[in-house]
DNA sequence: AACCACTATGTAAATCATTTTCATTTCGGA
DNA sequence: TCCGAAATGAAAATGATTTACATAGTGGTT
């Protein structure tokens, strides 16, 4: 994802004096510059509007429209972009570093997205005869856990399994038409793979949401592949969690729109018997 | 959140022949538009120049350079934009329009953050005694759940509790400087409440993600307040889990800054244990 | 310290895109 | 069929951006 601050970031060693004055500007005020004209730019960085030309040129751009262009697409919404890890330890600024950094994932994801492999997982878990989701670890237990609660809404028979023993226990009573979903972000979940070979044995479909090529990836029938770069500040957490996220809603979505009017009966029947018990207050959780 | 093209959705019935040639160009080729100029624009859709002005006035553009500012800010990443209930099922259009529907309501809930109360709410999950989630249905448990997974890295003492009687029973044992994080997606959780009034009655500071104005959210000590439309397509996940995990994310961040070092070893320390285990394939999923 | 060469920057002219004005066409209704 | 209002386009005018060129600045060399 070619983006223009990223660049700036690249090449600002190089900038000259004037250039820099506008790279200040560009990353203090965007907004600004995404409705001022050329001249307004030049001004109010106190320099002439060639250089603002040549400066759009620098950052790879052909015009100072094209420019304007670019600055606009980061700046979406009005959020000040920062740069994932941001030194800066003001909680606005985290607050929207973090923000990008989720949009760049679903949509680095939703751009990577193999819609072939995900058309064929949508398919085999709509017409599953038992779906059950393995995954371990902070994101793939959370993901499978989720996965869990997404499809049994929809009137399939749905587990998931986040504990290794039982994944391979689980495997064994597995039989042709039933599907597993297999999670994990690494794709080097060695004991999961073991559990992914007994469920093959036994017949069953294998669907994985995980980094291609490695272990996991390379034994499933079906391959959804995410492939995130880990953030290097330990101190936030992995915005991968939002990319299987995502993942699960489009399979879930798909899913509910392939089974229709059964899909649309269960549902409505989870959220009748939730506001049928004593619970008043629960009535808005089926839309969650 | 303005947005052009729900603006064109709007006011597309009052369109004439030609702008509605140039509403289609729109809303089939952005891109497009996004790098051509007026006249080339106009030359596709076989229509004038002047047109294409009058048809960016409509719009509520000033001029045909902010017209294309905003198109450029719907289609950041090259992202084909879609209204949130699209009616068309083929899954690419499944897929753009779920991640739409997630970035709206990330940018929305970024947008509405009281970042005082958030700033409140580090600072006193920072220095808890003892750290309790509270959570019930479908995305409230997952997000307590994923708090725990969050704050115990960090050093915390933390427990996720997603049973009514189990929280009522947590709620008791609590002490001044213990605190709780009260999830709920509706505000109208009785049951949970009932267990916050439990928690404030031993001392413990109750922090609440909900939606404000409600009952939960009225209990709280510290309320950061979560609003988003539901959508109205019941075959869909709802986006709320997103902006949900995005507020656990931006407050698991600032108390891992706040705490810094000791965050840092705690961090080090869990990696450590796991890469040590039989599991040598679990060695990035710290990073989760 | 003075000079040279190179780069950076600004001025002014030229170009180009966009907008305005106004004339023509189209369309619905009498 | 004609009228009037709205829509559209042609051409001129405007205004913004870019180019060309001149000047100023900077760093290195003698």
């Amino acid at each position: 994802m070619r983006d223009i601050l990223s660049v700036l970031q690249q090449i600002e060693p190089d900038l000259s004096k004037s250039e820099r004055i506008l790279a200040a500007l560009l990353r203090d005020d965007a907004e600004f510059i995404v409705n001022a004209g050329i001249t307004d730019v030049a001004e109010r960085a106190g320099v002439s509007p060639p250089t603002v030309t040549r400066f759009c040129r620098r950052l790879g751009c052909d015009s100072y429209t094209a420019f304007k262009v670019q600055v606009a697409q980061v700046t979406f919404a009005g959020t000040r972009y920062l740069t994932a890890n941001a030194a800066s330890a003001a909680p606005h600024d985290v607050a929207d570093s973090l923000l990008h950094q989720m949009q760049e994932a679903a949509v680095t994801t939703r751009q990577a997205l193999d819609m072939h492999a995900v058309a064929q997982a949508a398919d085999a878990i709509a017409t599953a005869g038992m779906l059950t989701a393995f995954g371990a670890g902070g994101t793939s237990s959370m993901i499978s856990d989720e996965m869990q609660n997404r499809f049994f809404r929809l009137g399939l028979r749905t587990v998931s399994i986040t504990d290794h023993a039982m994944q391979l226990m689980q495997a064994a009573t597995l039989k042709p038409g039933d599907v597993v979903i297999a999670l994990s972000v690494s794709g080097r979940n060695l004991q999961m793979v073991r559990a992914l070979e007994a469920a093959r044995t036994y017949g069953a479909t294998v669907i994985a949401l995980t980094r291609p090529h490695r272990p996991v990836a390379d034994l499933a029938d079906i391959t959804i592949g995410i492939d995130l770069p880990e953030g290097d500040n330990i101190l936030r957490p992995s915005s991968s969690r939002f990319a299987f996220l995502y993942v699960t809603d489009l399979l879930a979505t798909l899913v509910a729109m392939k089974r229709g009017d059964e899909a649309r009966e269960s549902l409505r029947r989870v959220k009748y018997q939730l506001s049928n018990s004593r619970d008043p207050d629960d009535k808005e959780a089926l839309g969650d």
